[in-house]
DNA sequence: ATGAAAGCGCTAACAT
DNA sequence: ATGTTAGCGCTTTCAT
């Protein structure tokens, strides 16, 4: 005769409760315990009022006892709400976007929501496998940062029944809900303020120009800053490069060889990489040159001299696309979709008075 | 009468397949359409071998028609699998543990693995509530990081059916899976080296003693380096203090007050910190004051002067801790249990040379 | 206020 | 090689 035994039993006849590792109670385990119904233990966990307060004491005591958790998995497949978000990002070793992701991640927690992080390195491929994934993950919505929303990608987007925010990451076609700070406006600022210190050569060191970022916003407000002073764009003081340390190195000659009195750079580990070759070879800061970057992120602190820079809100834009997602997911709508914080510049060490 | 359409008779009646949002195809939508069984789709999307490939073909194209994506969280239900494994982890914004995240994240997906990240500020509450919930979201498997593997939270682990791994956090009871460097090694070493300088005063500046980690590792290391010398720890020399540049840049005077003219520095933002106050207060680097760090993060390289640092391979604990828990998660065994990755010492600027 | 029962979309025996 | 069927653990009508 084969006799089952219930896991109560086991563990009594173990002896020792802390040798077996609890096997996981289900409703079905609670409601039996209790003598109720799994719709009952279900209301009780969903906080529906319709429960009697000394059966609902009873189920809460019952799920004490057998340390029930509910299964999310289950849970998820049944009500077809995961409490999962996705994020799609560049890579979270890099400080800019860490701080987004933190941010996201905090108010994430606050809402009960969990985090899914995929890195893609940029590479518009990856962001659609990731996308993707996540979908088939079920997440409930996706947070996306990068340079760059490929044609791929935003065809990826739309196919998606799932809300998407944008997170430190421009629509150029206004389409989708983003946070972000005014590019043009701070670079339009950031430009005019070099040159009011009489600069005749502002570099702007940039990302591709491929990119809209980098084309219709950080350019878009140097030029303005330029034309309103009746100049044109220099393209030999234009420069891209990726947001790597080492290949900085290499075209910071050149950025000097152009003649440039002054830069502005659109992240903190090429300026950091920029201010070392000058601070390697002698410059003075900002007596030969003066130094702007964009991001305020830790490295501007530590470097020496500190860097001026353009300070984002880094941890609120985060904050406020993953609330924004959260009104989205309740299907509630947004006051606006284009999300705009305000930026501020920064004066450290590596320009003079800033006005 | 009623008519239900299907999706393709819908989207074609709308004329415009992109105006509809595809609505998620199921597996018994593609069955259907081939005109097979749910068993059978499910045996080509899983590589069960067992299907003629002149079905597979089949069921590929209606896949590919139908823009049929498996549903992970049913997948999940019915196979206890979820792909999905959980990183508990302090703070994505420390450098230190974004690079360990980024070689677990990497590897991962080498493995088909997402990735849900929780930050718990290395609060042991919260590292609790995490696991709870990762467990709930039934994840394969958990990399944990953090200074301490408090008591409530190793009691969580042992409940747990699911595999653990440690990164970058060392176990002094030698009972879960880890990936560390050899931190005694590490710390005696370079206090040793320091010591032969002639340093009648080396300073050792660490997190709380009441870490293993700090007390039983870092100490340690520095401790035997003393006693080999026939000297003793002078407690005027230890400090403490958390990852926080600003509470560093308070601690600094003190760590100058004590007499030290060496350091030694668990964490690089507390080791930049600390060499900013000096730089700023016009301290000759190496000449007055030898520093060292830990973690060789880019902060070391960024610096001025760069930071002489104890280097782990941060990336590869992330990664080998990764693929040490595919092999749990595949109930593999494991050939070391407390795996040490080597570490090196990067002599940079901050001290003279090193032997 | 409570229960019964039908799924959610899939996997995994088991049968053929 | 393919189909049938019974769950996985839960939510959610619909009754009562």
């Amino acid at each position: 005769m084969l006799i089952i035994l219930d896991e109560e039993t086991l563990l009594k006849a173990v002896g020792d409760r802390n040798v077996v590792k609890k096997q996981n109670a289900t409703i079905y385990d609670v409601a039996n315990r209790v003598g109720v119904s799994l719709a009952t233990v279900s209301r009780v966990v969903n906080g529906n009022k319709n429960v009697r307060d000394s059966t609902k004491e009873k189920v809460l005591k019952a799920i004490d006892e057998l340390g029930y958790q509910p299964n999310a998995v289950a849970r998820g497949l049944a009500s077809k709400k995961s409490t999962t978000i996705g994020i799609v990002m560049p890579d979270v070793t890099n400080l800019y976007y860490a701080e987004l992701t933190r941010g996201i991640n905090d108010v994430a927690n606050m809402y009960h929501y969990d985090v899914l992080l995929t890195n893609t390195d940029d590479d518009p491929v990856r962001d659609v496998l990731a996308i993707n994934s996540l979908e088939s993950k079920q997440v409930d919505g996706i947070i996306f940062m990068g340079n760059e929303l490929d044609q791929g990608v935003r065809k990826t987007i739309d196919a998606l029944n799932i809300p998407v925010v944008l997170a430190g990451c421009v629509d150029a076609q206004q389409k989708l809900p983003s946070v972000n700070i005014d590019y043009i406006d701070a670079f339009y600022e950031i430009t005019a303020s070099l040159l009011r210190h009489g600069h005749e050569n502002v570099a702007l060191v940039m990302g591709s120009l491929d990119e809209a970022i980098n084309r219709d916003y950080r350019l878009a407000g140097y030029t303005k800053a330029l034309n309103e002073v009746g100049r044109q764009v220099d393209e030999k003081l234009l420069f891209t490069t990726g947001r790597d340390y080492q290949k900085t190195l290499e075209l910071a000659p050149k950025v000097v060889a152009s003649g440039a009195t002054a830069m502005i750079v659109y992240d903190d580990v090429v300026a950091v990489a920029l201010l070392n070759y000058l601070h390697d070879h002698h410059f003075d800061l900002p007596g030969q040159m003066e130094l702007v970057t964009s991001n305020d992120t830790n490295y501007s602190i530590i470097s020496r001299p500190q860097l001026t820079s353009i300070a984002q809100p880094k941890y609120d834009i985060g904050a406020v696309a993953m609330r924004m997602l959260t009104k989205l997911m309740n299907n509630e709508d947004l006051k606006e979709q284009a999300v705009k914080l305000p930026h501020t510049i920064v004066q450290r060490q590596t320009t003079h008075e800033l006005n």
